[in-house]
DNA sequence: CTGAAAGCGCTAACAA
DNA sequence: TTGTTAGCGCTTTCAG
């Protein structure tokens, strides 16, 4: 009849029972406590391995207030950049005893703010990745979910931001184009309304009034493969001989596409990606892109956790650096050195 | 003075003096109990929604017995496979109302069963991903676990299993190499002893059973990109035309160090991966492939367990049998088209 | 239909 | 040093 039939796991006052000691002094032997007579404390001992005894995480949580749980809420779990900072966070948080809830949102932005409510009242603080939402929203839903930290976003001080950041790696990314000789650009925007859209956009921003010379057309676009393939005319048509994509995924569905127009990347195009995903190197050819340490920025996410959770109040936001990774995808503009005429349909002089 | 200034947050008590009842009929309109009187009802969802009431989980956890949380345990949150799994589960899950707990054994094979356990202990139920310790060991544990579902890997009947069918796979990739006429093969294994490694080790043996004139040699490599590219000499030295991977990561390292090393694939060697994880189709060549339904594999994975929570006892074994997906990394053997002499260093007829 | 009271399993004063 | 007891916040009999 029962599907589990196994004995109900052994509670506390079970091996306070076997070991002839009341419950108290089971706890203490428990946790540690030094004051229990050595004597008692190995009967105690003895007695919770026979049974087996754990004590109930649970129940300790409730009377302890905490849970030795965080939670982290992504908008897409299938994202490779998401998965590299869910894996540095969950490797430090492990390191110190603290379970990894993990919420996805699946972009589904109405979504993000109940999720995010409902994954931090099951733990002790909540990390939030890139959180699609308005700013207003956020700053408005924050103070409800503190202990927080958030990922490649800010808010109001009092939250700690770990981030990388995007503008000056996005600048950096035009001013290796440029010095390539490339003046006409296309960027692959990602998520309208988006914060780390807006953000690269400022980069953009900032990279046109660096040149005059310069002319950078902004596509809306989206942040996975199929949005990059599907941009292949957009871009083709623009007329630029480089592309900014807004990730490392869209770069590919971009590279992807343009192959099989039977034109050739970087001849014909150079494209550059963002964040430096572990494939980025085993594309034809080679992405060139800015490495964003994922990873790292998971353990520090981590690690301003930890200090929020000590009792600390929120540090600086800390900004990690991309480093430009040249690769094969990007060359010196075609018109630059052959002043060739354009051998293909879309003409990228 | 306290970092958390914000004021905690209401209990149920508060819910009912605020609403003129007991703190029972709270309780029941929380819970959708029908036998409230609705004047009094809509009095305590006011009050509830004036205090932003949400009862706590971890109270109701502990009164119900179930936390609504099932966890996960995968050998590496890095691996894309099982990030797809992931991916499939989480979601699934959270249209249940299920949250997910996610233990990444870091490959830690030692540390796998104390994470299994501990995880278990903060759920309802427990998703073992492709766990790489002892079967013996495995078994013992199981029922400590449950329940209990196993992914890509078998048990006594009591636990299902939802996996991928990686023998008649790599059967398949292995005629489809025999095929294109190559009869020399390497076998790039993966964690020695592992299950999955055993696996692929078993239909290998059918494979060279199966044709009397097939040499293939197994080499221990491992389960990542660098373990593919350190295996680049030992593949050209056994004079292979083919090599089948462990997985698609061992095969792009390998496609890339063979690259560098001045070699053509397809041309000198065919190389076919294993998983199709998303970035095959942009690898240089495309690499040819199995392609295995992580993320549904990780959806049926719910589906069990959620069978299991609702008291049904475990269901037959589900396979799922991956799709051979033939791209630009395999070709026919040279020396059977050509019949010419090797031009590289490495003889590879 | 509603309230009082008994736990869920554990920790932490407080006493002894 | 050890035991007793009062909660942690909620659900659920059991009376009324």
């Amino acid at each position: 009849m029962d599907p589990h039939p196994s004995t109900k796991p052994p509670k506390i006052v079970d091996v306070a029972k076997r070991a002839g000691v009341s419950l108290s002094t089971v706890s203490r032997v428990m946790n540690q406590n030094p004051t229990v007579d050595p004597v008692l404390a190995a009967r105690v001992r003895k007695a919770a391995k026979a049974l087996n005894y754990h004590a109930s995480p649970l129940a300790r949580s409730l009377v302890l207030g905490r849970t030795q749980t965080v939670s982290v809420v992504v908008p897409d779990l299938g994202n490779p950049t998401f998965q590299a900072i869910l894996r540095g966070l969950s490797r430090a948080a492990k390191r110190q005893g603290y379970h990894v809830l993990i919420a996805d949102s699946a972009e589904a932005v109405a979504e993000e703010g109940v999720l995010a409510v409902e994954s931090r009242r099951r733990s002790d603080g909540l990390v939030l990745c890139a959180p699609r939402m308005e700013q207003s929203e956020l700053d408005a839903l924050l103070p409800s979910l503190e202990p927080v930290v958030l990922v490649n976003r800010e808010s109001s001080a009092g939250v700690p931001t770990v981030a990388a950041d995007y503008r000056s790696a996005l600048r950096e990314l035009g001013e290796h184009l440029y010095g390539l000789g490339h003046r006409r650009f296309v960027f692959l925007s990602g998520v309208p309304g988006s914060a780390s859209n807006r953000n690269r956009l400022v980069a953009v921003d900032e990279f046109r009034r660096a040149h005059e010379d310069v002319d950078v057309q902004a596509l809306e676009c989206g942040v996975g493969f199929e949005d990059g393939a599907v941009a292949v005319d957009a871009v083709l048509d623009s007329g630029a001989t480089a592309a900014l994509a807004y990730n490392d995924l869209v770069a590919m569905g971009l590279l992807s596409a343009v192959t099989e127009r039977g034109l050739r990347v970087p001849d014909d195009l150079s494209i550059v990606g963002f964040d430096d995903i572990p494939f980025t190197k085993y594309t034809n050819p080679p992405l060139t892109t800015s490495s964003v340490p994922a990873e790292d920025i998971g353990e520090q996410a981590w690690v301003e956790m930890s200090s929020l959770l000590a009792g600390n109040s929120a540090r600086h936001p800390v900004y990690f650096r991309p480093r430009l990774v040249v690769r094969a995808s990007t060359a010196p503009v075609q018109g630059a050195e052959k002043a060739a005429a354009p051998m293909v349909e879309h003409p990228l002089g």
